[in-house]
DNA sequence: AGCACGATTAACT
DNA sequence: GTTAATCGTGCTC
């Protein structure tokens, strides 16, 4: 299947991360089987350049947040909570960092491999988390930076089929009780309405 | 060098 | 509803 096109990250980064509902995520795990697991985007977060309290652009341009000044389209995967992953989507417009953390996505494909992932765990909460789907799978740090408009590559985003409209909810980004505002409140969580995979 | 905290999760009362 | 787990990052001294 063919990858969305990097222009289709070459727009406003809440834009980005509401058009990005539906499109599928595709993860090709190493080996020879090379077996692909597909989860379907349904809840996403935009985080904006420097001036963003939420955002970890804030710090400006480290070794960690490097990615996100980067390459459109390429991955930007950190660790927290000394245990957890994070996948986020680089995507900016007229600002020098931003991201779309993917938070929930709903299986579609390789539901085995993913429960094998997330031992003990009921098929709806296989994936309902941004921690969580990066587990299910399999996006670790070693992906940081991967270019995923590379359908050959181990993980990329593959537009919507059928490429109707989903209904979009919108609300202010989970986790980030601590951060002044107007930053807290902003209306930056996109999900698809009624979709049972999103987190909460 | 030390420290506070985090874009979370699972288990618990 | 609360809390432990667990460590990289960025900030202060």
């Amino acid at each position: 299947m063919e990858p969305l096109p990097r222009s289709f990250y070459d727009r406003d980064t809440p834009l980005v991360a509401r058009d990005l509902l539906g499109a599928h995520l595709v993860r090709t795990l190493p080996g020879p089987g090379r077996r692909q697991l597909i989860g379907r985007i349904v809840e996403t977060e935009a985080y904006l350049g420097p001036a963003d309290a939420a955002s970890h652009a804030r710090a400006g341009r480290t070794a960690r947040t490097e990615v996100m000044f980067g390459p459109l389209g390429h991955a930007y995967v950190y660790f927290t909570y000394g245990m957890h992953w994070m996948l986020n989507v680089v995507a900016r417009r007229n600002e020098p960092a931003g991201a779309v953390l993917l938070r929930s996505v709903e299986p579609l494909a390789g539901l085995e491999s993913m429960r094998q992932r997330r031992t003990g765990l009921p098929d709806k909460e296989l994936t309902n988390g941004p921690a969580k789907l990066c587990q299910a799978l399999a996006v670790t740090g070693a992906l940081n930076g991967l270019d995923l408009c590379d359908a050959a590559g181990p993980l990329y985003v593959a537009p919507r089929s059928p490429p109707s409209d989903p209904l979009v909810a919108i609300g202010s980004r989970i986790g980030i009780r601590n951060v002044s505002e107007p930053w807290r409140s902003l209306p930056l969580r996109f999900w698809i309405e009624h979709n049972r995979f999103v987190s909460r």
